[in-house]
DNA sequence: GTCGAACGTAACAAAGATGGTTGCTTCTGG
DNA sequence: CCAGAAGCAACCATCTTTGTTACGTTCGAC
């Protein structure tokens, strides 16, 4: 990471996920550059945008194609473009793409199922939960990569 | 690790937040045992039932307690038991004090501040997520421990 | 006062996840 | 054919999480 040394990184250690934020920065930065005249990026170009390594992008954007979200293209003057139009991205989509985790997890070992709680906790929890993650989702699925390219342009 | 008993393995790996269901796993029992007549519970106790080890316990209980959910007595006969009514205490109240961190992150490291969408896109994600994060935060705070309790013995 | 049960914590190990990096293979338009 | 770029595997370093041991601290019971 950064090659080391003082770690200007600034944020440096975190742990939860980024990746969301590095696919809809990839995608917002294709959208800018198709309605600038260019339609096909290479994972350099978004890398630098991003100011992190081309396979990181490469990754990121794998994952993306995979939900059809981006289409890339090989071979000579090869890159990535939208797979549809932003106004039809969701960061739903894209969270959905790149973040498979659940929000919240379970308990890692089985509870003791003599205790009625042990035994009857775990799918009150995951409707709970499951509950939760849906408003989540929702408020994500409000959101496009177009709207969030305008917000950044205001 | 493991080394006591045969601890099934079961699910290992994970990486996702297990802290809300152990520490909700631990006042739902604290709550049963109430009704039950048995105020206080060791950290012993507790982790029979969520099937970890007592540390895990005390460190999840002693976040609880910083929160004001859960008080500890020391001292001979000494335990946990709730701060205030399970009817008061939401799922919310129990991920604000185990789990401070944000559900999405940004960049690890600072984005191209050369490129319009690297300049602009950090404080419109952090709206967008924030947004996401109080739907999510609203949605367990519509639960209480009391009411998991019910549930569970439903 | 002493005693001991249980909390509070520090230190550490094993396991995963993540981001980063290098290097090599594969594809494909010109 | 060839060069440019995606795809991908293999690593490394770092961090987080759970689990475990060990030990100091507190405080009611006696």
């Amino acid at each position: 990471m950064v090659a080391s040394g003082v770690v200007v990184g600034e944020t440096v250690g975190v742990a939860a996920n980024s990746r969301v934020t590095i696919a809809a920065h990839a995608l917002a930065w294709l959208e800018l550059a198709r309605r600038g005249g260019r339609e096909v990026l290479t994972s350099e170009e978004v890398a630098a945008s991003v100011n992190t390594n081309a396979v990181i992008i490469r990754r990121s954007l794998g994952d993306l194609q995979r939900a059809g979200l981006v289409t890339a293209r090989r071979g000579n003057g090869a890159g990535f473009f939208l797979g549809r139009p932003a106004t039809e991205i969701t960061l739903l989509d894209v969270w959905l793409a790149v973040s498979p985790e659940p929000l919240l997890a379970l308990h890692h070992s089985e509870p003791n199922l003599e205790c009625p709680v042990g035994r009857g906790i775990r799918p009150v929890l995951t409707d709970l939960y499951d509950e939760a993650t849906d408003t989540f989702r929702a408020a994500l699925a409000r959101w496009t990569v177009s709207d969030v390219l305008e917000r950044i342009l205001a």
